[in-house]
Order: structure tokens, then C-alpha cells, then sequence
DNA sequence: GAAATAATCCCCCAAAAGAGTGATTTAAGG
DNA sequence: CCTTAAATCACTCTTTTGGGGGATTATTTC
């Protein structure tokens, strides 16, 4: 079998090393480039074309987010993984929202990574469940209820009922007799809730999620 | 039993007085207002609040479409029938579509209006399918062949996928390798086919259709 | 009684969306 | 050959959206 194809994309010069050194002890990986962003990781992506992109989330002129979201969007079957240490595993959420097929902690059993990349690779898993909870479980308690669920208030549901049906902020406000403004607020502070960007990812998010009637 | 309440909204005085008449054969119907235009009929309902709104589609001010839908965006529960002398079928789909009940055609055997309209009290339907069918069969074939199906090209298929997933036309521009103008153009050719107002409506329309994935 | 949450409203501002026009090119069908 | 449809791009203009600040009440929770 061909090796899997690899790109890295970290600001720190040190962490791709340490990356490199850990996926060249197997021969079934092949690192074809390396960058530094969000920006390069788009760029690279197009000329190397790699099966598989170990991206960090925090970086500078481009995030990991961002770029994934990119990446995924002009080549979908390009399979992202993210690397952090983050302190606040709601990124990791993130990432699997904008299209990362799964993520890996920097300071966790490095040693296991190759493993799990060829799951990846293999898409035996879309988010495996065991990985997900052997990380999970590595979690400190506090840092654990960074993902304290909030759920969405009544007020709020309402909103995203009117929402998903296409009325504007100005015809929710008309019929739920309150002001444009406060719309806008309750928008604002529900897309904040689920992480999501706009009023379409809403309307998506609700139906998957089986929020509406 | 009490009466039903009916409010009737046409533009054409000598329209209103032909459904007084029709009505005041049946004891079951009480006429509580009239008016003339969208702007009044929202203003009638909110004093009134009639069981049943009869409203005319074309109308000055505010057409009858509009008025249902902001009508229906606050009280719900008001059922709204069309009547309508109306060439183009698709504005009854449109009337549908923005939440009314059911469609009567003024030119077509009133003497039976009571009954429907009875029906669409009670509920019984949501649009009768014999209802629908006994208009339909009434129509001339020129005239049914404005609903012509216009499906959605496969550029547009893929404009809906992406737009429904919550991209921006600009990101989605990037992603299909063209220019944004084009992307609005198809988006624009797509609510217009679809007979929608926004890119919220294209996404819930697609999830029910299960146009998806 | 203090702290947190929900619900309401306000301002500013840049970006995005949508509606109205239009045009060109290519492909497909009769 | 003519017509139609699809796909592309363009310009203008207004409205809507979404992000960033806030603030005030009232209720609930600890």
C-alpha cells in the first residue's frame, strides 16, 4: 500500500520536529510539506494535494479553525486532523464542526498517534467514540466543564423557531412583540451558544438536531 | 355551534357584496369586517380575530401573499383562504407556501364555497386534495402549464448544497471556482424556481425535501 | 443578600444578501 | 438554422446580517 501522505502545518518550529520525528518511525507515513498557517496550509494543500493534514489550532495570520474550514470546502475528501494542548476543549468541537475528521492532544501518548492516524486515514472512523473518550478521559475535571452545556433558553427556542423558517430579525420582532433589537441579542447570543456562524448554519443545526415545530 | 367568524378582505366593493351574499345563506357564518387592502386586513384581524380570513391575492397597498404571511407570523391560528380570479396558478402554490389554508377561485361554482370553507374551519383540511383537484381539472391546459416543473440545474444542485450548509456566496464562489456574481445569479434563479424569499427558506425547503447530501 | 441568568433595549459599523437590471458564450434540441 | 436553456459575469442599490461594545430590570439560585 502507498504511504499516507502527510502535511503539517504548525507555528512552532519545534513542534513540527517533534511531529516529524514521531511519524518517521513508520513507513506507512510520508511528511510532503510543512507550514506555518492558516495561509500556507490552503496554499500547500492545492500543489501537494496530501491525504491527511496534521493542523494546530492556534497560529497566527490564519487559525486552524479558519483554514479547515477552507480546506474542507474546495477539497473535501482531504482528511484534517487537529494537534493542540488547548486549555478549552470547546475548539476541538469546533474543529469537528467545520469539517476536521478528528483531533489529537500534543501532550497525550504521542506514541499512539500513528495508530490513530491510519484510522483516519482508513476512515474507519469519522470521530472515533474510543479516542474520543480516552481524551476525554484525560481531562481534568475543571478543564472538562469548559463544555458545560448551555442550553438554549425559551426565548430563545422561540427565536430559533421564526429563524428557521426565514422570517427576518424584523418580522420575528412584529410577531414576538418585542424590538428588533432584542432579536438581534437573542440571535446573537444563541449562534454564540452552539458555536455557529450565521442563520443558515442555525437553520441546519436545528434541523439535524431535531429542534423544530 | 357558534357561527364562524369571517372577515373578508377584496379591493372591489361589488367583490365583497357577491361573498356577503353567498354567505348570508348559511347560518353557520357570521361576516364580523371588510377590507380593502393587506395594511386593513392585519389591522381587522388583530381587533377581530376572525375564525376564517377570505383574501383576495391582488390587491393595492398591500397584496394579499404578504398579508398572509405577516398575518400568520402573529396569530397562527387565524386560517386564511384565498379567493382569487387569478391566471396564474403558482400564486395560489405561493399563498400555500406563506400559510394559508386553502384557495377558492371566485369564478368557480360559489355555490359550493360554504362547504369548503366549512372544512377548512374544522380543519379537515389542510388543502383538500379534492379541492385541489376539482379546481385543477377546471383550468385550461395553457393555463396549468404555468406550474410547469422548472428542477434546479445540476450547477444550481450544488450552489443549494453548499449555501445549506451555512457558506457565504463569496466562500462558496472560491469553492466552485467562480465568480461571486455567479453564485448570486444561480442563487437568484434558485429562489425564484423554488418560488423563495432567502437563503434560510432554501435550506429548510432542502432539508424537507431531502435534497441533502 | 450576592451572584447568575433571562429578557429586554441601545449604539455603531462593516460585511453580506438580495432585487433589479443587464450581457455573453456554449450546448442541446427541434 | 433557430431557439432555448445553462452557466458565466457585471453594475447598482437598499436592506439585512452579524460582531463589537454596552445597559437595565426581574427572577432565580446558592
Amino acid at each position: 500500500m502507498q504511504p499516507f501522505r502527510i502535511l503539517i502545518v504548525d507555528d512552532h518550529a519545534h513542534a513540527r520536529e517533534a511531529i516529524r520525528e514521531i511519524l518517521e518511525e513508520h513507513t506507512d507515513f510520508v511528511i510532503v510539506g510543512e507550514g506555518k498557517n492558516g495561509e500556507e496550509a490552503i496554499k500547500l494543500t492545492e500543489e501537494l494535494m496530501p491525504d491527511i493534514i496534521l493542523m494546530d489550532i492556534q497560529m497566527p495570520v490564519m487559525d486552524g479553525l479558519e483554514a479547515t474550514k477552507r480546506i474542507k470546502l474546495k477539497f473535501p475528501y482531504v482528511k484534517i486532523v487537529m494537534i493542540t494542548v488547548s486549555d478549552d476543549i470547546t475548539d476541538l468541537f469546533d474543529a469537528l464542526k467545520k469539517g476536521a475528521q478528528g483531533y489529537l492532544l500534543k501532550n497525550i501518548q504521542p506514541e499512539a498517534w500513528s495508530e490513530h492516524l491510519r484510522a483516519f486515514a482508513l476512515d474507519e472512523v469519522p470521530m472515533s467514540k474510543e479516542i474520543a473518550f480516552q481524551i476525554l478521559k484525560e481531562f481534568p475535571q475543571n478543564k472538562t466543564k469548559t463544555i458545560k452545556k448551555t442550553p438554549l433558553s425559551t426565548r430563545e427556542m422561540e427565536v430559533l423557531q421564526l429563524v428557521a423558517k426565514g422570517f427576518s430579525n424584523r418580522e420575528i420582532s412584529e410577531s414576538l412583540f418585542i424590538s428588533e433589537h432584542t432579536v438581534k441579542s437573542h440571535l446573537k447570543n444563541i449562534l454564540s451558544k452552539l458555536h455557529l456562524e450565521n442563520r443558515v448554519q442555525l437553520t441546519s443545526y436545528a434541523f439535524q438536531q431535531g429542534l423544530l415545530n
